[in-house]
DNA sequence: CAGGTAAATTAGGCTGGACTACAATTCCCA
DNA sequence: TGGGAATTGTAGTCCAGCCTAATTTACCTG
């Protein structure tokens, strides 16, 4: 069994590993998890012995297929229990990943599973990212950021890069949750401004907001 | 913050100071732990300096003030999600103990709130044990046992002390469950039999198993 | 009331996971 | 292309929780 602190180290080194170019550095890793640089090189070294990882001193660190398949399980925990705080207890995006950050070590897998049940096997969590199956398959649905998309472009808002709770209630009280449809407007790359329309509402967000936001072709 | 140890260990001491004379043993503690008795003598002496409980060795402990609070908040996780989990996702009684006992270190006390709320205030859990409030606040309703019953009681199952998944599916597979209303048909103690008529359907109960089913005053 | 037994405590040791301080490596730019 | 800065790794230390083995205490019984 790993330990909650094991699966930390592999859900991050996951999440870094997808975000960049598939290699996660101690530094970031560091940073990330709020340990010392020095924690993180020996831990990695146990991780290491465990087939968790691959780790190359001075290059990087990448999971194994088997520390591939155990940070999918974090994940798929962790996306599944906000899910279902959000659906239960009608918690909002932004309070649910605090709690889902801790439970997602005390869940059990059979535990999981019935709630994947019972919400009937969704693909996304409140955040639009994708959770990963019980049979370990995992995909990212296609997708551009707001601020990659051209006038007239018709959108549905599908997933959140910013998580911080700050963001996304900015988001809700502008009229943008999770799958809302909507038009751009505007999109003045000299002025770094998108402007969006939403039920006849428009909205402008700076380009940095943009960029942090995923959607789909709308309508 | 408490670590998860700590509040397994208050836990604990808790509960086998409210089944006894209000001390735990460093023998009792072990063996409901799962540890040496040399790691609880030690334990105790850090649990002391913190304030939690007040220790007298070779004598046994109690749980201060602090000490009786922090139980009351762990055992009021515990019951909260056990009746969660039964009333969303349809969980038995045998099932959510185990699930339990690793979250009620998980779930914060603003989460366990809003489960309160959610379930309308309960008073007891899915075993008919009774559910600390907020407040703080705690109390044990009266109750007898089914064995101390005399022939001809009406009773109303209201608590099991036995908690193994085995003795639980055996009352659910006899028509037994939490809240059954029934009439005590005999009570041979010669013979060490108790027998009740639920529905018109007699079951006859050894007295080792009524003396773990708790029942108030039916009809 | 002495001695044996059961329970508890002490002593010493181990592991996981963290830190700091220092040394080595890599990278980048002048 | 050499040298300084940033990054990473190493060494040594600490603390929480656990263990076993040896010792001490308490209790009971003859
Ligand atoms: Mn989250
Ligand atoms: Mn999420
Ligand atoms: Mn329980
Ligand atoms: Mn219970």
């Amino acid at each position: 069994m790993a330990s909650l602190t094991v699966e930390n180290y592999i859900k991050t080194i996951f999440q870094v590993c997808l975000s960049g170019d598939g290699q996660a550095a101690t530094g970031q890793l560091a940073s990330a998890l709020g340990v010392s640089p020095g924690t993180v090189t020996s831990m990695l070294k146990t991780l290491s012995e465990s087939n968790l990882v691959t780790y190359t001193p001075y290059e990087g660190v990448r999971l194994t297929h088997a520390g591939n398949a155990l940070a999918l399980r974090v994940v798929r925990r962790h996306r599944l229990t906000e899910l279902f705080l959000v659906k239960t207890l009608n918690m909002t995006w932004d309070e649910v990943h605090e709690e889902a950050e801790h439970m997602e070590h005390a869940v059990s897998d059979r535990l999981i599973d019935r709630i994947d049940e019972f919400l009937g096997r969704p693909e996304a969590d409140p955040h639009g990212d994708p959770i990963p199956r019980s049979d370990g398959s995992f995909e990212i649905p296609a997708s551009r950021t707001l601020a990659e998309c051209g006038v007239g472009d018709k959108f549905r808002l599908s997933r959140v890069i910013d998580q911080s709770p700050e963001f996304l209630r900015f988001l809700s009280n502008s009229g943008l949750p999770l799958g809302t449809a909507g038009q751009v407007v505007a999109n003045r790359i000299e002025a770094g401004i998108v402007t969006v329309s939403v039920e006849g509402q428009e909205t402008t967000l700076g380009r940095a907001a943009a960029e942090k936001i995923l959607v789909t072709p709308g309508r």
